[in-house]
DNA sequence: GCACGTCACTGAACCGGTAAAGTCTCTATT
DNA sequence: AATAGAGACTTTACCGGTTCAGTGACGTGC
């Protein structure tokens, strides 16, 4: 177990060995002209056989560019673990940055202070090539910051938060709009929505177009929001005390920010003694593979979230490579029925 | 929007604001002795007013430590992303990270080769100080590696599997030892178990452990298991074949690798007209709180992956400040009765 | 036959820090 | 009064690459 560790290979043996300079090999290894096929093979050579690879923290120092994206996030870590939404958006971000062999370095953050200190840090360190900002509350400092350091940024969030900055989004407005139009087709006038964290934008966006959406609805229908964490749990209290009222009283249709709240929501239901859908709609967002998976089967907001991420991270090496500001909107969540959806 | 970027502050310039030289500012900044309180105080005030912080790829680079650990994991992203357990052991990693303001240096691999690779630049780029090592296999050429290296690792497997690194585990095969007593004492003579990937350690010691505890019951029970790849799909997929068979051939308990493969097989029971328990047990493992939110509530082998996810986090800090190779069990998943589980 | 370009490569400076050795001043000791 | 030693910094040499201004050698045009 405790075998000297091999020394450290460097650009320098590989020098020596193939018989030519530092510089000779960095030209070689990045492809730049000036060297002969055969010196370039010789380099080639002497590197597998030493096995070298450059060190990436050699080269960002030197100034060339440096292939680690930041993603900073600020919810709690157990809520983090809780959320399929996340794992799979930072799943659909890796499937592009694996093919350009870059990384992502994630850090929790407690708050939003300490989020901007590190954007800072990591971009002045040169730790990092550009960053993916995501929950973008009011008045979110991120964008002043990543203004004045030219760190390259996409922001995850409608461009009316996130301040001309390059944004990836979807359309929640007419998202929660349309849901809200689904349920009061199927004849429902007292409809409900659990929704997220109150001090994030997109939650916000949504309070206000499912006020909205129910105030346009004729004939006039009743509406109740509630804020959560975005955990089962907080799911759970929310629906619980929402079907509490009596039967002419409460809500007959209830709609979720995320599936986790969705699946909570239908156990309660149950645990009441109620039907869904005969007794309460339910309707879930975001659509993970779990909507599929209960009984009945949620109807939800489905989109693909793992091409969310995806599409964000190709976005972020457009901004790295320069190119302008821009709005790419990806397609807005669709209504899918299932099972846990109906006339009241 | 195209304000220009503040130049990017060095330790140069911190030295000429405060009058010193830059070995004094890196004195100050690595609390080292030789620096009056005046200095110091000086110090950290030109650099405040100037919004500096230590470059850490300078820093690495010069030879002092790396707040970088790695963790290349070598799934599918799609499949990722569908596995509440990796969200929430990353995030148990990253509770002890942050408090060290370390982060996590992410990466999907698509092939054991690629990782080994990773791992070999990541360390000797210094990208990394350390990392944490997943998803062991038979022959896995990991521990070597590591080894010839000298890389900081902590394994998460079994002591087995790891071929003595340091390793953090759980006990698997007496937790499954443990779930077939069970269902073997409510009554189950007719027991199965939807395994996970068949190429991994883990899902080896559960298979072997299943097959022992099912011969060792009296009178004699009958067995079966499968393989899947973790997902919902392949969950949902096993139990409808287990279950296809007529009433007295089919298994009456099924214990599955994850809980979203038991949470895909409730909704096959339901979809095929059996009740759950009543005709079919069914017994989740990892219970993360999706478990909680089914209907029946799902029985499962429980365990604290968050904080699975700490300890090994901290092990590696361990190993990192040169602790000896260690053994490190966390405690045994525990059967937590709920309300999928009762007599055939 | 000689100036001129081009090609292939080298050498040195530099990126932003760390660390060890060197310098200078001031105090305590003999 | 000379000397040793400690304290407070400064200087300098790296770390492992990139980059760019040279430097020869060779081919070409007139």
């Amino acid at each position: 177990m405790t075998a000297t560790p091999t020394p450290r290979v460097t650009i320098k043996d590989v020098a020596a060995r193939a018989g030519v300079s530092k510089g000779a090999v960095s030209l070689a290894f990045n492809r730049k002209p000036g060297l002969s096929e055969a010196t370039r093979d010789r380099i080639f050579r002497a590197a597998r056989e030493l096995g070298w690879a450059p060190s990436s923290t050699a080269r960002t120092l030197a100034g060339s560019r440096v292939d680690v994206v930041g993603l900073a996030v600020c919810r709690p870590a157990r809520l983090l673990g809780l959320e399929p939404f996340y794992m799979e958006f930072i799943s659909g971000v890796e499937s592009v940055l694996v093919e350009r062999s870059c990384a992502l370095l994630l850090r929790l953050v407690r708050n939003p202070d300490e989020e901007v200190g590190l954007l800072e840090s990591w971009w002045r360190g040169r730790q990092i090539g550009g960053s993916i900002l995501v929950d973008f509350r009011a008045d979110d400092p991120r964008p002043a910051v990543a203004e004045r350091l030219g760190l390259p940024v996409v922001a995850v969030g409608h461009p009316s938060l996130t301040d001309g900055l390059t944004s990836v989004w979807t359309d929640d407005a007419t998202a929660v709009a349309e849901a809200v139009r689904y349920l009061a087709a199927l004849g429902h006038r007292r409809i409900a929505r659990v929704g997220g964290a109150a001090e994030l934008g997109h939650t916000s966006i949504r309070t206000t177009a499912f006020d909205e959406a129910v105030r346009a609805l004729r004939p006039a229908a009743r509406a109740w929001q509630v804020a959560t964490d975005f955990s089962g749990d907080a799911g759970a209290r929310a629906t619980r005390s929402l079907l509490a009222a009596g039967p002419g009283e409460r809500p007959t249709a209830i709609v979720y920010d995320n599936d986790i709240m969705a699946v909570a929501g239908l156990s309660v239901a149950a645990e009441m003694g109620l039907r869904v859908p005969e007794d309460v709609s339910l309707l879930a967002w975001d659509d993970s593979q779990l909507c599929r998976l209960t009984h009945p089967t949620l109807s939800a907001m489905s989109h693909d979230v793992h091409g969310f991420g995806a599409e964000v991270a190709r976005t972020l090496f457009g901004v790295i490579t320069g190119e302008g500001p821009g709005s790419h909107p990806v397609p807005t969540p669709v209504l899918t029925p299932r099972g846990s959806t109906a006339p009241p």
